[in-house]
DNA sequence: CGCTGGATTGAGGCCGATCAACTTCAGTGG
DNA sequence: CCACTGAAGTTGATCGGCCTCAATCCAGCG
């Protein structure tokens, strides 16, 4: 696999940046530093650079130690872990305006690595440039722990037992993750229906029979990677367990 | 259900609670506090209070306004959520150690209840103490983001795919979490198979069968509640899927 | 002593995995 | 423009693991 990261260094109050701060979870924290004088060893910008990735380029590698945080501006990245037997399983996908790294702060290294699914572009945040932040500002302290403790409740299809529920689930938030019109509710499907079953524990195939089993109920539209979510209530019913 | 809390307030500093703190991952919080002065307008206690629960006995509510962690000090907790369906699930289990409430945070009101599985001792901490306690002291900024991320990484044995594989992770979890000596490694289990059943998304049934299963391979000794680990390793190629 | 809730064990059925064949589609190069 | 290729998606047949339902066992307790 190849490991390539293009360093593009610029200051993050540029203004096509702070445009796309707008949705962004960590725009607060970041933002509180331009109201701040230029002392820049006192108090450091907490946004060195941003990186910008092709598909199926690398974030992070497993085993690397534990020093950025990654905020996703555009685009998708899925992070894999590798089993003990070896089969590789996909632990998570992350989409613009969410947050990568938390989960490493603890074993103080990342133990999976993070790939791009699409073009995608992210804010590297060095961690001890975010504890400087937090602790010079201490109002950020409540909302970081908001933002953390959020990320923990999200994304936890595992918990539900057939394999119908689990994959409703997962389109319900896949639309709500990716910031969609209520309107129209059609996407391209990021990851391959593979990663999707992996990540899920179910095989491509079934994947790929339950979307055909919607279709014909008329709850989704889908072809290939391009999907249509039809009877959103519909589908929220078979997570609940109702139909 | 009975919601009582026997409210015992007494100072955190005291002798025998000194000695329940030595092992407590918030120890080094709290007891920073005891080197300060006495203002308490200023540096307010960390904990106000700690809470003895008998078997059965709620701790928080669904659906009640965050405002407290809880660090367990002795005995065993169950968290259980409502599922759409009406059919009640188990989200997690806390043990001596290990702190309850981070998930909370993001709400803002617990969705979920707490209910003592033995006689079980709490430290309550308000969050608001903690916050002032945080940001009055930095140093504890990074501790505390590393035990919240610490505890994001327990517990996830939903990835696991089959019932062995659960079962064995389970047991394994459980005899770290419950703080054995290696020689030993017999306890007694605090929840009933059909709580296990009901966390890792089993039937009663099929746990037992499990148990039973393990038993015949020499890799446990079962009998009823009470459960002694023969072959650990063993155990961890199931989960590892080898065996 | 019988009662009760949990644990155990057995028989049968369903869901999802496995294996395999086929289709579709994007990319490539002639 | 079309043929080729490889990756991903689709569909069918079979198998096995876990659920369901039911009967029984068993320890704790009034």
């Amino acid at each position: 696999m190849s490991y390539q990261l293009l360093k593009h260094y610029f200051m993050i109050n540029t203004a096509p940046n702070r445009a796309n701060c707008l949705r962004c979870n960590f725009d607060a924290v970041c933002t509180s530093h331009e109201q701040q004088d230029e002392s820049a060893e006192k108090k450091p910008m907490m946004v060195k650079r941003y990186l910008r990735l092709q598909r199926k380029e690398l974030l992070c590698i497993s085993q690397r130690k534990f020093n950025h945080f990654y905020v996703i501006r555009e685009g998708a990245l899925k992070t894999t872990q590798m089993e003990a037997n070896g089969k590789e399983l996909i632990r998570g996908f992350y989409f613009a305006n969410e947050v990568l790294g938390y989960e490493a702060i603890y074993p103080g290294h990342y133990d999976f690595s993070a790939m791009a699914l699409t073009e995608t572009l992210v804010c590297e945040i060095p961690y001890e440039n975010f504890l400087k932040s937090v602790n010079t500002k201490p109002q950020l302290q409540k909302q970081a722990l908001y933002l953390i403790s959020k990320q923990m409740n999200t994304g936890s299809y595992l918990a539900l037992t057939t394999a119908k529920q689990r994959v409703a689930a997962f389109l319900i938030d896949l639309s709500i993750r990716l910031n969609l019109r209520e309107s129209t509710l059609e996407f391209k499907l990021p990851m391959s229906q593979q990663d999707i079953g992996n990540y899920l524990r179910l095989t491509a195939e079934t994947v790929s029979r339950i979307f055909s089993r919607f279709q014909k109920l008329g709850l989704i539209n889908s072809h290939r990677q391009s999907i249509q979510l039809l009877e959103k209530e519909q589908l929220q019913l078979i997570v609940d367990g109702v139909l």
